[in-house]
DNA sequence: CGTCCACAGGAATGACGGGCGG
DNA sequence: CCGCCCGTCATTCCTGTGGACG
């Protein structure tokens, strides 16, 4: 990009009618004080943490519901307002919370709830019964009231099994005088099938569903904030509507609809026109998807990246044949191109399935009969998308330009 | 109706980077 | 400093399997 582009980009810029009054409104982290429709599950919530106000411990909480449904936004909107209370009551109280999904490993999370509570673990090195032990001696020994709030909590589960969540909830009685509540929030809602009975029961002292929220609904919440969000007469409420029923068409995802909403209003700002239409709402669609997907490109280990790109040329050559020993052999020949030594087949087919619950691609088992059994692989991602995102990669950029 | 393909995917094991307590 | 244990990622070795072919 040449420096003249440059200024008239920054020109262009000065001269826009702004759109937003306040971003942040539109972010996803973003906890409005007001929750429309979502009264009972605030007052449900509500009522199962208030013990904490009298020094006695709340049950532990399970909450389901699809994305997008206020599962995380209510939790911290309840869990924030009785901070407040507490501290301006001096009631003893911590809340932490950990989004098991982001962290990644069942260390990374225990490591995140320790920190949480002000004790220093280091990034790797110690047992995961150790970190344990030691979190509950520093709750014991400072007597802490507190409740963990574990947010997308299946994928955890899934990943690793319910061992750590064994241990937390095993560790309420031995942390006396103080005690742990657990707040589980899970994504889907079969999440309790892959639990363990001995689990289940701990957790799952108070549950609570979380509905989607419905087209209706999702337009209203959408005119709230986009109010908050966005200077007057700056949207359409064509565009609005269409960002709600976008996103409600599949199941009512109110984050889904704010972030489309948010992008759109960044598309028309930079485009100058003074107002939010729907068209950017339909450019705004692409651009999140497309996002995404280079996002999730972008963070892939180096020979993750290998495989998708193996894949991406497999599914081209061999139509919907692309199985996993072809996607191999392309590998194992990427490889030698670029001096690197191949992994094994397992492990290719174990990349192969996490590519594959990334959505990265489809990996479906399939059988030929007499001609053996095989995945098959059909990329979702384009060879143009990967050549963009993977020309960044010093490593590999000479397999795609 | 049994065979046998071409892998899937579980289990055990090893290399590595790192912290622990002594 | 040492010897030990840990989590993570990969390898090696293994058993399992649905169904077209003969």
């Amino acid at each position: 990009m040449t420096s003249e582009s440059l200024d008239s980009i920054f020109q262009r810029a000065i001269h826009n009618t702004p759109l937003f009054k306040a971003h942040q409104a539109l972010q996803s982290d973003y906890v409005p004080d007001h929750l429309p429709f979502r009264n009972q599950q605030i007052t449900a919530v509500g009522e199962v943490l208030a013990p904490i106000l009298h020094q006695s411990r709340p049950s532990n909480l399970l909450i389901y519901g699809k994305t997008g449904t206020g599962k995380t936004v209510v939790t911290r909107h309840v869990t924030n307002r009785l901070d407040n209370t507490c501290k301006k009551q001096h009631v003893r109280s911590s809340f932490v919370y950990c989004n098991t999904r982001l962290s990644g490993t069942e260390y990374r999370t225990l490591a995140e709830l320790a920190n949480g509570v002000g004790l220093k673990i280091p990034f790797t090195g110690l047992a995961l019964s150790e970190v344990l032990t030691r979190i509950q001696e520093h709750i014991k020994e400072n007597a802490l009231h507190l409740i963990f709030i574990l947010d997308e909590i299946d994928s955890l589960v899934r990943t690793f099994g319910d061992d750590l969540l064994y241990g937390l909830t095993t560790s309420s009685e031995k942390v006396t005088p103080g005690f742990i509540s657990l707040i589980g929030i899970s994504n889907d809602l079969q999440f309790k099938e892959d639990l363990g009975a001995r689990v289940l029961s701990r957790l799952s002292e108070e549950e609570l569903v979380f509905p989607p929220y419905s087209a209706e609904e999702l337009r209203s919440i959408l005119t709230d904030r986009a109010c908050v969000a966005l200077l007057p007469n700056s949207y359409t409420s064509a565009a609005i509507n269409l960002c709600a029923a976008l996103s409600g068409s599949e199941h009512g995802d109110a984050r889904r609809a704010v972030d489309l909403l948010r992008v759109a209003g960044e598309i028309a700002e930079r485009e100058g026109v003074g107002q939010l239409e729907e068209k950017h709402v339909r450019i705004a669609l692409q651009k999140i998807d497309q996002d995404r997907i280079s996002e999730a490109l972008r963070t892939l280990p180096l020979h993750a990246k290998l495989v998708l790109l193996s894949s991406i040329h497999s599914s081209r050559n061999q139509q919907s044949k692309s199985s996993s020993g072809l996607v191999y052999d392309n590998y194992a020949d990427l490889c030698k191109k670029t001096g690197l030594e191949p992994l094994t087949q397992r492990r290719v087919s174990g990349l192969l399935t996490e590519l594959d619950t990334l959505g990265l691609v489809t990996a479906t088992v399939i059988n030929y009969g007499r001609y053996g059994r095989t995945k098959r692989i059909n990329s979702q991602v384009s060879l143009e998308t990967a050549s963009k995102v993977f020309s960044d990669d010093q490593a590999i950029r000479h397999l795609v330009v």
